[in-house]
Order: structure tokens, then C-alpha cells, then sequence
DNA sequence: TTACTGCTCTTTGTCTACAAAACACATAGG
DNA sequence: CCTATGTGTTTTGTAGACAAAGAGCAGTAA
């Protein structure tokens, strides 16, 4: 009954992707950089064919920008570029939170409560880093996009932007969040979520994110600027 | 000053790959149909190489599924799957509207107005479909997303849920959409737009699409089943 | 000095061949 | 008669070799 051992780890396609992937994300490959396929094939020990392809994924969820007969490069991203991001999330987050509202399960809503309680005891959490350095089910926002029971929005929220976030947190300098005012509004969208207020809940949520959007455009108008990764040639 | 010759259509990966992509959105290769790479291959004329990779990009686009050392299947959609991405639809388009209205020019909304004008004339015009069919600066909602000046936005919306949703209209029965209706709110939206009402323009946007969705669940609850694409063996 | 042209060299795109995993069928056992 | 197991075939995963396009550099002419 043993599971073959390749199937484990999957494909080495699968676990070059993600090796990448979290270089990328994580700044270890600077942005801007080149991604030669030859150099990042032997770097993972693994032939061209499996690199292209985990390449490919990278591009189609953004993280790496390519030309034909040129190459790909780490995507170079734009503090605009994240403020755009943020509307989206308003969008799509806004609208979890109310779907949330109508299809969470009483013990779902009972477990967002108790991820409330855990953060509302470590007081020096910073907004958002749960959502970005937690991958699983302990987050707030993870939790509540998940009880939207909606595939697409999961995906989207989860699958794609998870990630274009956190790399931005790694290429700019991390911006100081307001630990106490977000837990309170987490607070406050739990509570209407609990009340199966979806018009509410949304609301919440749309406030919740376009103020920390605000909060980003008020350090950069102050002339916050990203660390330049050096462009390794 | 001659474009060399394989520039003009770009790679043979991304003629495969618009070409695939063509075949599954108009059910040339029927929902649930296998993807055998040989067989493909062969069909398009190219190595196996090129298709991998235009089946990974469609994978990440959500038109076809995959399973490890199993292949890769046209997706197998779900009424419910659409469903969802109406709502998704509602959240995204709702927020490029209220976004089109801080950011159109003014030339983009008399542009805006004109195709208004034009499908008033076509009173027959069926609702969404310019949206599915043409392709271009034509339509009424792709001439909304754009005028967001958001490239997120403009890329998930166009980009990838665009396809997804016209797969659906060939796999299901085309839903009869009121076309009189569509227009009005389509007139109303425009309008907020003129006036630089974003958050009318958002609810605006927001309920019309919110319509069009009540509108397929009802057909839904009425008995009406997608048109079973014989699964190719 | 500067701009253009041609060459070379590197990198990407593509193809073919091989390895490994999953599927299908047949066969044997309960 | 049904189930389980083993073998053969098919298909996917991976590697390596070849072809072609782009980038950089040198040399030459204005």
C-alpha cells in the first residue's frame, strides 16, 4: 500500500515550480533578474523541459514577465501596481465576506472566533502577517475567504494573489499596520458574519482593506520608496 | 527591414495555445474530452514539447484540469461553477465601474455613449453577447473594465474569467437575456459614469449583473440542464 | 567621435529518444 | 459469479541534442 515515492513531492515540474516560486517570493531572486533556463536548471538539478514549465505557471500568475526569445525576469512591480491590487482585494474580499455570511458553518464561525481570541492575546501582531507568513487555516482573512464557499473566489483570493501581495511585502518596505484598529474591525466583521449580516460583513471588509490601501498611499505620497533589488545581471 | 517570419504569429507554443484555447471555448473539444499530448500533437502539427506547455497555460486559466502522470481533461463545468463566477463577476465589474467613473476620460465615455447608441439601434442584440463574441473596443463591458486603468482588474476580468464564461455559454443553453432591460441599466450606468458617481455606478453594475445571475438560477431551479457534451474517449 | 554593419556567441525554442507511472485486460483464486 | 492480482500496453515525465533568434562586440566609414 505504499504511495510510489515520486507521487509524494510530485512531479519535479511541481517542485521546481514551487522552489521558484518561493525564491521569487521571498527575494531571493531579486526583482528584475534574469531567469536563464540553463542556470536555474542546473541550479535545481533538474533538466530544461521541467523548469520551462514551472516558468510558464510563474508567468501566468504574474510573478515572472517574459519575452519570446528573450527570457522571463522576476516581474518588476510598481508600488501603483500594488495599490491596484488592494481595489481588487476590496473587490473580491468584500464580496467573500458577505457570501461568507450566508454559507459559514456555525463551527467554521465558532473557529474564526478562536483565531480572533489567539491574535487579540499576541497584541504586537502586525496586520496582515498572519495572512502573509501563515499559509493555513489559523488566518483571519484565510478563514473567511474560505467560508465563502466559493471555488473561483478561493482561487483567485488564495491561488493568485496570495502570493503577488507577499512578494510586494518582501520588495517594499513593510508597511506598519495598525495592529489594534485591525483587530477590532476583524472584530467587527466576525460579529456581523455571526449575525449572518452579509450586507454588513461586506462592508466591513471593503472598509478593513480600503483603509490599509489608504495607509499605503499616505506612506508613499510621504516618500516611501521601495528597496531597489540590485538587478543581478 | 523584413519581420522575420516566425515573429508574425509568435511561437509555435502560443499558436497552440490560442488554438486550443479556440477549440475548447467553442467545444470543438467537448467538456470532460481527454488531452492526449501525442494525439494533439500531431493534430496541431508540432512536437509535444510547444503543447505541454500551452496545456499548462491553459490549466492555469482553469479551461482544462490535470492530474499527474493521468493527462489533462477540458474542464467539466458545473451551473454552480458559473454561478460563482457571476458572483465574482458582480464584486470585479462592480469595482472597475466605480473605478471607471473616477478615471474614464471624456473621450472614453463619449465613446462609451456611442456604442450605447449602436446596440440601441440593433434592438434584437442579446444581452452579453457582444461581450462574448466580439472581441474588442466594441463592447459595452469591456469598455468599462478598461476605462478602470487598472491592469489587474483589466487582466483578470479580460483575461481570464473573459474565456471561462464564454465556455460556459457554449456548454450550457444559452440563456434568453433580456435585451430591453440590459439596455436600460446598461443607459443608467453610463450615465452615473458621466457624472463621476462612482459608488452609483458600482451598484448600478453591481445589480445588473446581480440580475443576470438570478436570471440563470432561475432557468436553473426550472429544469433547464446543460447540453451534455459526449464525453471522446 | 559616432553611427552603422557584420560577425560571433549566448540563450531560447523545438524535436527526438528514453524512463517511469498509470490504465486495461486477462487470468486465477475465493 | 465476483474479486484481486499480474502483465502488457499506452501515456506522461524527463533528459539531451539540434535549430534559430537575439544580444553584444568589434571594426569600419562618415
Amino acid at each position: 500500500m505504499a504511495i510510489p515515492s515520486t507521487s509524494i513531492q510530485g512531479t519535479l515540474a511541481d517542485q521546481v515550480f514551487k522552489k521558484l516560486q518561493d525564491d521569487i517570493v521571498l527575494g531571493v531572486l531579486p526583482p528584475g533578474s534574469k531567469l536563464g533556463e540553463t542556470e536555474l536548471a542546473t541550479r535545481y538539478g533538474v533538466s530544461r523541459g521541467p523548469l520551462r514549465e514551472a516558468i510558464r505557471r510563474l508567468e501566468a500568475r504574474k510573478l515572472v514577465e517574459r519575452a519570446p526569445h528573450v527570457g522571463a525576469r522576476v516581474a518588476q512591480l510598481s508600488l501603483q501596481d500594488l495599490i491596484e491590487i488592494y481595489h481588487v482585494r476590496e473587490a473580491l474580499e468584500g464580496m467573500a465576506a458577505k457570501l461568507a455570511a450566508q454559507n459559514m458553518t456555525d463551527e467554521a464561525v465558532k473557529a474564526l472566533y478562536e483565531v480572533l481570541a489567539q491574535h487579540e492575546q499576541q497584541q504586537d501582531i502586525k496586520e496582515d502577517v498572519a495572512y502573509f507568513q501563515r499559509e493555513g487555516d489559523l488566518d483571519f482573512h484565510y478563514q473567511v475567504i474560505h467560508g465563502s464557499h466559493n471555488k473561483s473566489l478561493i482561487q483567485m483570493l488564495i491561488g493568485d494573489i496570495y502570493h503577488m501581495v507577499r512578494m510586494y511585502r518582501y520588495q517594499f518596505s513593510t508597511v506598519t499596520n495598525r495592529p489594534q484598529l485591525a483587530l477590532r474591525e476583524h472584530r467587527q466583521i466576525v460579529e456581523a458574519i455571526e449575525a449572518r449580516d452579509g450586507e454588513m460583513a461586506e462592508w466591513l471588509m471593503r472598509r478593513h482593506i480600503r483603509r490599509a490601501r489608504e495607509n499605503i498611499e499616505r506612506q508613499h505620497k510621504a516618500g516611501i520608496e521601495p528597496k531597489v533589488g540590485h538587478v543581478k545581471e
